[in-house]
DNA sequence: AACGTTCGCAACCGCGTTGTA
DNA sequence: TTACAACGCGGTTGCGAACGT
């Protein structure tokens, strides 16, 4: 037995939002707060399923978002958590006020992940692609720095956790004035 | 000007996780 | 403990805008 659909999908508008329909979402979350995507949508007027209006608040409505351009220091935020953290966009997301998951995801699929090939740089491993580092980015008990060549990063790991990966809860991340990384274990 | 191609971003989809009855 | 509902995340797609020929 499958999964059942998030919505009456037949009885969905899908595609782009209206601007009436971006007013509703508003209105309703401004008096009412967000949570309960699944019944908002009725409440709310909507003839959307809770997934897409969660997904257009969060991405798009919100009012604390930044938008716009990223600056050259969003971008090396980005490439540096990016080497620490791999595609956990929300992670990413979290470290960058502001900025939506969807945003970074899609500003490093298109712009970021271009630049670093364009330096040879592997977007993935983060490692030179002419000389490519065999050392795993999570070796326990041991520091790494820096990590790639154009990060000017330096990662103190100390992974105690038994399963040897480093979990979030794991890890605590401060970034400095020169966006330098320490990243330590809580014992 | 018209057409084809590429780019950028909003939105969707599927699945894993979490909460709860 | 289990089953189900709801949430949240990451990958992917679709479409309009920009660009090149």
């Amino acid at each position: 037995m499958g999964r059942s659909p998030c919505c009456e999908k037949a009885h969905s508008n899908k595609g782009a939002w209206t601007k009436e329909e971006d007013q509703l979402l508003i209105d309703y979350i401004r008096n009412h707060g967000e949570g309960s995507w699944r019944s908002l949508p009725k409440s709310a007027g909507l003839l959307r399923c809770g997934k897409s209006c969660r997904l257009r608040w969060i991405n798009y409505l919100r009012p604390d978002l930044k938008r716009g351009k990223f600056t050259d220091s969003e971008d090396q935020i980005i490439v540096k958590l990016h080497s620490l953290f791999g595609n956990k966009w929300s992670l990413i997301a979290g470290k960058l006020p502001g900025r939506t998951d969807n945003e970074i995801k899609n500003y490093w699929n298109t712009h970021i992940k271009r630049k670093l090939l364009s330096r040879g740089i592997d977007p993935n491993t983060h490692h030179s692609i002419i000389q490519p580092k065999t050392t795993p980015f999570h070796s326990r008990n041991r520091d790494v720095k820096p990590t790639c060549p154009h990060v000017n990063a330096y990662v103190k790991l100390n992974c105690a956790s038994a399963s040897g990966t480093t979990t979030d809860e794991d890890l605590r991340l401060s970034v400095d004035r020169d966006y330098k990384f320490e990243v330590w274990t809580v014992s």
